[in-house]
Formats: C-alpha cells, sequence, structure tokens
DNA sequence: ATGGATGCAAACCATTTGCAGTGTA
DNA sequence: TACACTGCAAATGGTTTGCATCCAT
C-alpha cells in the first residue's frame, strides 16, 4: 500500500511511458496497472481481472494477461517466480543456491557456506517466522554467452 | 554428474525409504528417480519422461508426474519454482526480496541493502555471467501462524 | 479515419483424474 | 491373492490466440 502521493506519481509516469512507447492509453490499461501498483501483495491474473472488473464490468480476462504481459516488455512490472515454465525437479536435497540463465532458463545448484548463513533484517522477522533462505543469482550461462557471440 | 558409487548409494536409500514408507517399488519409479538423481540439471516432467522411455518404453507421462510428486512428499526431490502455482505479478522495480509463506503462498517485498550486495562465489562465476542476486525468504507467514494455533 | 486494443469464444498445453487392467508384496 | 500402481484417455485449469468490433489518437 504506497502512499496515495506515490501512487499517483506511478499512475502518471505509467502514462508517460505508454505514451512514449507509442501505445495506446486505454481505461482498461490504466486500471489494471493501477490494481497492480497500489498493492504490497503479488497478484495473480484472475485477482487483478475480479478487482478491475469491479470498474470496468466489461473487462475480459484476457486483456489482463495481454496488458499485463505488455507492461511486462515495458519494464513496469515483474513476475514473482520463473513465469511461463514447468515444474522442474531436483534430486539434491542438501542445501544449495540456485543460478539460473535468464536466456535458456537452464538451472545450476551451487553450494556457499556464506550464503547458507544470511543476515535476516528484523523487519522480515516482522512478516513471519524465517524457515530457510534460498539465494537465486541471475546471469547468462557461458554456453548462451558463447552461442551470443557467434 | 554425482560419481557413481553416490549414485548407487542413492539408488540404494531411495529403495529403502519407498519400503519404510509402505509404497511400492516399481520398475516405473526406481527409472524415474534415477533419472533425476543423475543429473546435475533440474529437468521437467517431459524430459524425465523422454529418458525413462528408452529403458519402459509404455511408461506413461501421468506415472510420471505421479511419482514424481510422490518423491516430493518422501523429501527425496524438491522442485525449482512455485510448482502448481500461477503467474504473481510485482510493480515494485526497486531493488527488493521476497519472504513467501510455505503455507498460503503469500508473497511479501522486503529491501535490505546488505542482501542486495552478497559475496558470490567464484564457482557460481564459472557458470556465467552475474546480472542480478535475489534472496527468496521462506517461513510461515503471521497470519498462517495465528490460523495454525487456533 | 484508422490502426491498435478489446471482448468473445475457441484453442492450447502442462498437469491431473477416473477407471479398468496389471504387477508387487 | 489383494491391493497398490500403471496406462489410457478424457478432463481440468491457467493462459493464449483468431477474429470481428471498437475506440484512442
Amino acid at each position: 500500500m504506497p502512499k496515495p502521493n506515490e501512487l499517483q506519481q506511478k499512475m502518471d509516469r505509467f502514462r508517460d511511458v505508454l505514451r512514449r512507447s507509442g501505445v495506446k492509453v486505454t481505461h482498461q490499461r490504466l486500471q489494471i496497472y493501477y490494481q497492480v501498483a497500489r498493492t504490497d501483495g503479488h497478484p495473480d491474473a484472475e485477482s487483478v481481472h475480479k478487482a478491475v472488473r469491479k470498474r470496468i464490468p466489461t473487462v475480459s480476462l484476457d486483456t489482463v494477461y495481454r496488458t499485463l504481459w505488455l507492461l511486462m516488455d515495458l519494464g513496469l512490472v515483474s513476475t514473482l517466480g520463473s513465469p511461463r515454465e514447468r515444474v522442474r525437479f531436483d534430486a539434491n536435497m542438501t542445501r544449495h543456491h540456485h543460478f539460473v540463465c535468464t536466456r535458456c532458463g537452464a538451472a545450476r545448484d551451487f553450494i556457499s557456506e556464506r550464503l547458507d548463513a544470511l543476515p535476516i533484517p528484523d523487519a522480515v522477522k516482522a512478516l513471519g517466522s524465517v524457515q530457510t533462505t534460498h539465494v537465486e543469482v541471475r546471469g547468462l550461462c557461458s554456453r548462451c554467452s558463447k552461442r551470443k557471440r557467434q
């Protein structure tokens, strides 16, 4: 729940980015972005749809999806977890972290005692009781950077 | 690619766990676990299925799924990313980390300058070029722990 | 006015489920 | 032998797409 003026700023910047990208500023897009920008939660498409429908009863779920991916392309939102991906399984049950390639999605395990014992901010402890921490490093894997060069 | 003897150990332990859980040790289950245990990669159900089919041509994809979730319940494998979940969107584009509730899946952002500048092990740099790092803290959110007590 | 954006309905695709037959214990 | 497990095929559910219409520019 950002402060009202911050939210207003976000909305203004939003209109700007759309215009500058040569993309139309529609009623639907404004409401969809507003719904995602107004909460600290991380809503899925369906709950955004439900909320927007209160203001635009005819809005369709596919417009919500199309808009959210558009916002993603414009760098206005991000997704939690790896989107559009299948579930991947891992038989390494020892404590480890992940390196994930942003291009091909390949994931590698790595271990690090230092990363196993991270200082958790007090603010987090207020959110709930901490069970595990896991570091995800994103970058270009060596195979993809080779391929890119060629 | 674990060493052969480690892999053998894993397989032995696997049979043990199945037996102790009163679950049948089938040809299919052995091959499915073997496929996940033999690689450092993080295969999805389909690629496990493809590989297992070379040895058991009649094995079906749904058996692969059923088995992988069984292995999950038995604590023999884990999943990469949040399984069985919808895509969730986030309009907070500033650098932040996540607290995710293991019970209800709710996610909260938090910021921490210390976590923004983690020491990345050299071993990781061999895997590829690092772009971003992100910490995911998992635990029980305060709402869920209240609900649990009641 | 006009091309991009929307709504609808149908398609897609990963994953799940019901059921009858099969194989482990 | 008995019951759990498997394979098949059909269902599910989140997400995507084709197309006719609509509206922001």
